[in-house]
DNA sequence: AAACAAACCTGTGCGC
DNA sequence: TGCGCACAGGTTTGTT
């Protein structure tokens, strides 16, 4: 569910109301969420420790902690970070809580962890050790903010090799933290079908595909992210996001498109994921 | 090397 | 109203 601008939101909240803060207790409700440590590394990594910053690296979340050792968490499908007051009922599916020691006003609160489908993953690591322990983040691609993605990093990436631009830009070992909504926004706002080939484009439309990532991406961040109706996506207070009103293909298939106002969005499988363009504007 | 398929889980919405 | 199926924002692993 949630992808760069939802995770980028979470982030914002974290250093904002969190960042600073001392954990002093942790519970763990549900051990797949901790499955690839175990409940008593996370309980002993945690406790104890000061929350230094709020990181991001592609739909990763990586919180430096005093001890040296780094918080890795990821959303994966279902996964909500919350903050709450100490004490307040917790939801269904709270696999994890943090007891936060009092802030500047005073206030005790929680940190949740809450996670329907448990895809979602909670770690302590050593970021000195991190190709062992943290495969998955340490094999990262570019992140388009965090690492600025310029136009020159993308044509180069574009053209190493020939590939299908949706799996492409899916592929988080290449371009990190684009997911199913934004790529088919992303590429609907370059004017490109999904099925294009990468090394295939001319200049033009590389700088459309370059602009179009940050634009979109950026545009998305400032919504928020997209809360789509089934609300699983929402902030650290649990607000939605309102950038799913600005979606022009996800979502939309058999509606006209609202760019054009000619074509009518149609719906494919690729990468195994369901595929949204405008046929007239995408080519 | 890249794309595909299946797997990991739970919840929801839809057709019958 | 109830049941069964399809489908969902992600990533990994194994197979073509």
């Amino acid at each position: 569910m949630p992808e760069l601008p939802e995770v980028e939101t979470v982030r914002r909240g974290l250093e904002r109301h969190v960042v600073g803060r001392r954990i002093r207790r942790v519970e763990i409700g549900r051990e797949r969420t901790v499955r690839r440590t175990s409940p008593e590394a996370v309980i002993h990594g945690l406790t104890g420790t000061v929350i230094e910053a709020a990181n991001r690296r592609g739909k990763y979340l990586l919180l430096p902690l005093d001890s040296g050792d780094e918080l890795m968490i990821h959303l994966r499908m279902s996964g909500q970070v919350l903050v709450a007051e100490e004490g307040a009922p917790r939801p269904p599916h709270t696999h994890v809580v943090a007891h936060l020691d009092a802030g500047v006003d005073g206030g005790r609160h929680e940190l949740w962890f809450v996670d329907p489908r448990t895809f979602g993953e909670v770690v302590v690591f050593d970021p000195e050790r991190a190709a062992e322990q943290v495969p998955d983040v340490h094999a990262l691609g570019l992140d388009p903010i965090v690492d600025d993605l310029s136009l020159r990093a993308l044509r180069g990436i574009l053209r190493t090799r020939a590939r299908l631009l949706k799996p492409l830009l899916l592929d988080q070992h290449v371009i990190a933290g684009i997911g199913n909504i934004y790529a088919d926004e992303i590429l609907h706002a370059a004017r490109l079908r999904p099925d294009r080939i990468s090394n295939d484009l001319s200049l033009t439309s590389e700088r459309r595909l370059h602009g179009a990532i940050h634009d979109v991406l950026r545009a998305a961040i400032d919504a928020g992210g997209s809360t789509l109706v089934d609300a699983q996506y929402v902030d650290l207070f649990g607000d939605g996001g309102s950038y799913q009103d600005e979606h022009r293909v996800y979502g939309r298939a058999g509606e006209r498109c609202s760019t054009c106002g000619v074509g009518w969005i149609r719906r494919m499988v690729s990468a195994q994921r369901s595929t949204h363009f405008c046929p007239r504007c995408q080519r």
